[in-house]
DNA sequence: GTCAGTCTCAACTGGATGTTGAGAATGGAG
DNA sequence: CTCCATTCTCAACATCCAGTTGAGACTGAC
């Protein structure tokens, strides 16, 4: 196993190649590289690695972005499509300083609050816990701001209850905030397009799919709200 | 809960002012990056955690550097020491904000942090680092959603950028997201209308506290804002 | 034929990043 | 003073990521 006699590398080759830039790497993560979607060697028709030089680069590429960058493999990955669908983000440059590489945004969010969801308020404790007028508590409801779930309010009540009377503290009133419940409307149809289609299809495994896509579409709602807000008020002074 | 009436803010009050911006930020999660040696309190006699200013933006610092960039603790406990001794930091390429140091702002506690909103992208780079397409970016200003500010890109930008370009991976368009902006208008309408007043008044000690209301009524729009897009979602189903 | 090299697959590991819960103390509101 | 919401610590637990390990089988160069 000396010569290659043939226009790829087996994975002990690509071992060897690599072990000067990354002393760590091993047989077995390269092939945890591969299970991850981050390389796509072809293989011989025993199954055998078969590696060219794009596939050597490409994982030097990886390697260095863990390195030095400490981009997770799903970062990676998705810097990969990206260059793949051909965006340029970076160069690869052996050796060389640090790639700029585009890091595309993720949600690490379990977005695990214990959020209260299943927490069930009276309509007084609604109240009391968050210090709403009971008029207010009327106008917001008349706005459809928030509503009993049956004979009970839940933690988004609570949270949007909060919310107003803080607000209130500044002089913004209920009715000031009919705006806030159309623009969630629309995102709310916006996400639900998204996962309908997810949720008509049989299996529950879409389904848990669909769940987890909602969250995240929420999320980045949200932070995308936030920019916009953020960015607009910079924009005022 | 309500008035701060002293020079220090509790762990709840904090939690409260970083929700706006990190939604999953959570008491627990403080508390254990204190014990990581990224944040250091001074304390109560009775032992309860006092958080300043700094403390604050040192945190925001944090959650950026985590959420933006994907750095793990431990690199960026060191960029902080090294920031602490006066050093640039080892920064790391790419579009996401770098340290910077000592912007000094006549406030009380110096802040010394920047959020990125100092950040200045080229259109290039701004298209490098959020992985926008081109056409997108110039479908996104034709509908306001983003804007250079004199020939640069902030930070807002980029991250509004990123945003969009994770929504656009659930086929999700720009056009679709149209209404954000307008929400975000009326919601910034809606605050320069409270503080407009302050700003009228001469002394600038009702400035900085228009800048501070400013914050929390933002904060708190995108705090009601979540609640609702989140209570609407749970009434899906 | 032998034996180093390679294959798959499932189980396991160790670190990072938090979360949860118990039990106790604190402090502000009424 | 009395509540009760907030905070405290500390240990145990949970979850995800990034691989490692080992069993058992196949391949192919000498």
């Amino acid at each position: 196993m000396s010569v290659p006699a043939r226009a790829y590398l087996s994975i002990g080759e690509v071992l060897s190649k690599l072990r000067g830039d990354f002393p760590d790497i091993t047989i077995s993560k390269i092939r945890f590289l591969e299970s991850e979607g981050l390389i796509e060697p072809q293989r011989t028709p025993s199954g055998y690695r078969k590696f060219t030089n794009v596939d050597l680069e490409r994982l030097r590429y990886v390697l260095l972005a863990q390195r030095d960058q400490y981009l997770p493999l799903r970062v990676i990955k998705e810097n990969l499509d990206a260059l793949d669908r051909g965006l340029q983000p970076a160069q690869i440059a052996g050796g060389a300083p640090t790639p700029r590489l585009a890091t595309v945004d993720g949600e690490l969010a379990p977005s695990n609050f214990a959020d209260g969801s299943d927490l069930r308020l009276s309509r007084d404790e609604l109240i009391k816990s968050s210090g709403l007028k009971d008029e207010q508590l009327v106008e917001l409801e008349s706005y459809g701001l928030i509503a009993p779930r049956g004979r009970h309010y839940d933690g988004d009540a609570l949270a949007i209850a909060r919310a107003v009377t803080e607000m209130a503290g500044f002089g913004i009133e209920p009715r000031h905030l009919r705006s806030f419940k159309s623009a969630a409307d629309r995102e709310i149809g916006l996400i639900e397009q998204v996962i309908t289609p997810l949720l008509r299809q049989k299996n529950s495994e879409a389904k848990a799919r669909a769940e987890e896509v909602q969250r995240e579409i929420a999320s980045l709602s949200v932070r995308l709200h936030a920019a916009l807000v953020r960015g607009g008020l910079h924009r005022l002074r």
